[in-house]
DNA sequence: GAACTTTACCGAATGACTTTCAGTAAAACC
DNA sequence: GGTTTTACTGAAAGTCATTCGGTAAAGTTC
């Protein structure tokens, strides 16, 4: 009831309790988070303006997790490009619950901009226009982030496809898994897919 | 208080009016609905089981405002691909305010299957194999569900990137606009690469 | 066309949620 | 040692989604 010994709470433990709760809840609730955290939830409100900034707080955490060195940029620029969009979709399905909430309220945020800056480089090195960078990372977060909500997304399911209606859709339907991997499909030949379009953009 | 001489409710009016109400207030309450609807809250139940229902009724609402006639799968199927992903996205700007709303509870929904029943038979005639039919149209839905989202993303502000630590980042945003057209860019480029990725995959 | 059933609404109530605010006592500072 | 700041509690306000019993019109049956 009085100040306690030592502080239970601050931004970071914050952020953390709240990615770990909406990952495996699905959902967010102050109650929730502030039972997760041993306290009541006004206790909450000393340290952050809000729910949205508790939100904010779980994509700072989530920036965290993410090993800095999961690419370098000194590899051949398609290879590096390959291996951040694949370790900024590997940290958001490592939250797959979360998904949903982070993806909604999205990214433009400060602690971002050290990534940008580090793809930007990456871009601007390779060869390709001043004038492209941006829409070329932007175009590749959509895609990572879209790819992310396909995660969660419920798969067609063959069974509801009457092959009499939809005979081409329950063709190309035979043989896709129902789990994990078919989002590991889509997004692996749509990341191949782009690398092999943004070359083409490079002068010869 | 009684019943009405003529029903002042079915899903239908539900779905659009919620479309409405989302789409210029970013959020979708049952109250405020109902008072959209003149209608008292409860009297909602009677047609549909709750607001995730409702949501998916919006989705439907947009499906339905889309005109099928905005890609002809009888022309080239680079071209006929490109037009449906466009009015594809084009369906969501219509609605910007909605998008969050509409992007996480994504879409798995039987209504859609007339559609990928049409994409499928497009990439099937193309020479596509079976197998990567599926992948293929699930990476466009990401992209165009990212993009989607990326239109109502904060930009990266130029005013905030500071030119020393970040000098790459500042080069990049240099006269890269900050309304609608930003998003279209990337949008534009991405779906590009997209495309001359797809056909690299075809057989020669 | 009268009795019955069904339908489409209202109003009130419930329980959960976010957020605010006035205490409270320990910590930190001088 | 006294004052101020800090980090919490508890209660309360306001909103939301949802449920349920009531009501009178619409539809249905004979």
């Amino acid at each position: 009831m009085p100040r306690p010994r030592t502080p239970l709470l601050d931004r970071r433990r914050i952020g953390a309790a709240a990615l770990r709760l909406a990952d495996d809840q699905g959902t967010l609730t102050i109650p929730a988070l502030a039972r997760e955290l041993g306290v009541a939830p006004s206790a909450l409100y000393h340290h952050v303006s809000g729910r949205d900034e508790i939100i904010s707080l779980m994509r700072e955490e989530l920036a965290l997790e993410t090993s800095p060195d999961a690419w370098d940029p000194a590899q051949p620029w398609e290879r590096a490009l390959e291996d951040w969009a694949r370790s900024y979709r590997a940290a958001f399905a490592g939250h797959a619950g979360a998904v949903p909430l982070l993806a909604t309220a999205p990214l433009g945020e400060p602690f971002l901009y050290a990534m940008y800056e580090k793809v930007a480089e990456l871009l601007l090195t390779a060869g390709f226009d001043a004038h492209q960078v941006m829409p070329l990372i932007n175009a590749m977060e959509s895609f990572i982030l879209g790819s992310a909500l396909d995660l969660v997304a419920p798969p067609v399911q063959v069974a509801d496809v009457p092959r009499e209606t939809a005979p081409h859709l329950a063709a190309a339907l035979h043989d896709i898994p129902h789990d994990h991997r078919r989002a590991e499909l889509a997004f692996d030949i749509g990341l191949r897919a782009l690398l092999t379009g943004f070359r083409a953009l490079l002068p010869t």
